[in-house]
RNA sequence: GGACAGGUGGCCGAGUGGUUGAAGGCGCACGCCUGGAAAGUGUGUAACGGUGAAAGCCGUUCGAGGGUUCGAAUCCCUCCCUGUCCGCCA
């Protein structure tokens, strides 16, 4: 959510740094525009709507005076003379709601600004490489074969009968491999935990849209999650539905009949959680950095990702993740990011697993971001680089939604907090590059030396 | 899920229609006192918004949102949350 006096104080600067997101590439100044005469309009109804309500307020102390000093004609002119303002500060009171409403609505939707050093390009193809910040050489393999077809042959990766449970893009993991999914997730915390000062937090996986909001996926991108809905409530309506209609069955339902608003929603990763944790608060200057780190269950719809990794764990409806979350000040969260950064790739370090960070450019930057790395991992049985982890800066965007302050220690409250998050990292799709990556000739898989010890001491799979 | 009780400033807590943005206390800041400290003592100590060059002035906010009223922390409605008990349960 981005600061409406800023806007106002910066019309030009503002719509050409949100034109750099190449989806407002035009519309940028007609939107800006639209933002400021919303405001103007919003403005200019409070400086009448206040002059009622001063003049309301200080006859209303008077009425008070006047009855305590018995003086009932007195008090009574008084009164009449409020009664004409009631309309008009009524009328003002339902514009202003209106108008306030309609500014939120249309700041919601806009995306933050991208960070000055962000570079500029339309979709992945330019974002930018870091070479400081590679890590191995891609791995040679003869006849590399795909993660998916490695546990298959293990019989320990099991698409069909999730899809027979649950539908496409589920899957069970089974013996050594459920068991791995389990080591890498433990490994990852206490690297995080023990390296880097992050606190490990088992949060909530179930959110109020509020929450969803504070961290941006609300309102706009809504067809990505999954709404949990009460099946209580559902219950009672479907009921009633049924004396209408004795044919209904739940399986006709259009889900977007259902009247009431769905109480939560799964967590599309644990940055909506962990960052959340602060909405709403004040926090003092001297706390900052806040560090939580978190293995959670994650669940994205992947609406309008048909057709794109159907086969394999790379793209599912349910995936396990080590998120970070960095609540700081405006002047930690550069430095915070590059830390972050180098956490994530740690683990990737320590697993000796070769990979890539780029700089995601404006095009390809998720919503609340100003500044994002993509730390991209070697799959051999794919022969390409695919993303793993992705740590971004959001400023002080996701803070002003979640109204979330900083203290200082003078007392006074500064302003919004800055909120970083990254993924430390995507556990399924670490499972998936250990599996590529450690394959073996008689199609066994090795276990990295770090996980070893998670393993009972194992050293292969299979 | 049911019943009851609650939600007030950084914290505790008073306040059931009229100078209450809010007593009192704690904490914090600054001063006095002291060789230094403690104790004591004095003063100060909310956020957000509008307006203004600034000082300031104005508005809003007592969980959230509506409503009644000339006027609401106080009365009414809806929602959220917390506590206790009951029910259910990993």
């Amino acid at each position: 959510m981005h600061d409406i006096k800023a806007v106002r104080d910066n019309r030009d600067s503002f719509a050409a740094a949100l034109a750099r997101r190449p989806a407002y590439r035009d519309s940028a100044g007609a939107e800006t525009d639209r933002l400021l005469a919303k405001d103007k309009e919003l403005r200019e109804l409070l400086v009448r709507l206040q002059t009622d309500q001063a003049r309301r307020n200080d006859a209303s102390k008077l009425i008070g005076q006047a009855k305590a000093k018995k003086d009932d004609a007195g008090a009574a002119a008084l009164m009449a003379e409020v009664a004409g303002l009631k309309d008009a500060i009524q009328k003002g009171e339902a514009d202003q709601r209106v108008l306030e409403s309609e500014l939120r609505d249309l700041l919601a939707v806009l995306p933050n600004l991208p960070a000055a050093d962000a570079p500029d390009g339309a979709d992945e193809s330019d974002n930018v490489a870091m070479p400081a910040r590679a890590f191995g050489s891609p791995r040679g393999i003869n006849n590399a074969r795909q993660h998916f077809e490695i546990g298959e042959a293990l019989g320990l990766m099991d698409f069909e009968r999730a899809a027979k449970v649950s539908g496409a893009r589920f899957v069970y993991l089974k013996g050594d491999l459920a068991k791995l999914e389990r080591a890498i997730g433990a490994f990852m915390l206490d690297t995080h935990t023990e390296k880097f000062g992050y606190t490990e937090v088992s949060p909530p996986v179930l959110v109020r849209d509020q929450a969803l909001f504070g961290t941006g996926q609300l309102p706009k991108f809504k067809e990505d999650l999954f709404a949990a809905n009460s099946p209580f409530e559902f219950d009672e309506w479907f009921s009633r539905a049924k004396v209408k209609n004795p044919n209904a069955t739940i399986l006709s339902i259009d889900p977007a009949e259902v009247p009431f608003e769905n109480k939560f929603y799964l967590i599309p990763t644990a940055e909506v959680p962990l960052t959340n944790y602060v909405s709403e608060e004040i926090l003092a200057e001297a706390e900052l950095p806040i560090r939580f780190t978190a293995y959670t269950p994650c669940f994205r719809a992947e609406a309008g990702a048909a057709g794109r990794d159907t086969r394999g764990m790379i793209r599912m409806h349910q995936f396990s993740k080590v998120e970070l979350v960095s609540i700081t000040t405006p002047g930690q969260s550069n430095a915070e990011h590059e830390r972050m950064t180098d956490a994530a790739q740690e683990i990737l370090k320590k697993l000796d697993l070769a990979h890539r960070v780029v700089t995601l450019c404006t095009g390809d930057m998720g919503f609340g971001a100003t500044k994002t790395y993509d730390i991209e991992v070697w799959l051999p049985g794919q022969n390409a680089f695919r993303e793993i982890s992705s740590c971004s800066n959001c400023g002080d965007f996701q803070a002003r939604r979640m109204n979330t302050r900083v203290r200082g220690a003078d007392g006074k409250v500064k302003g919004p907090v800055h909120t970083l998050n990254g993924s430390g990292l995507a556990v399924g799709r670490t499972l998936v590059a250990i599996l590529e990556n450690y394959q073996q000739d008689d199609g066994s898989v090795a276990i990295p030396d770090v996980l070893q010890p998670y393993m009972g001491g194992k050293t292969k799979i299979g």
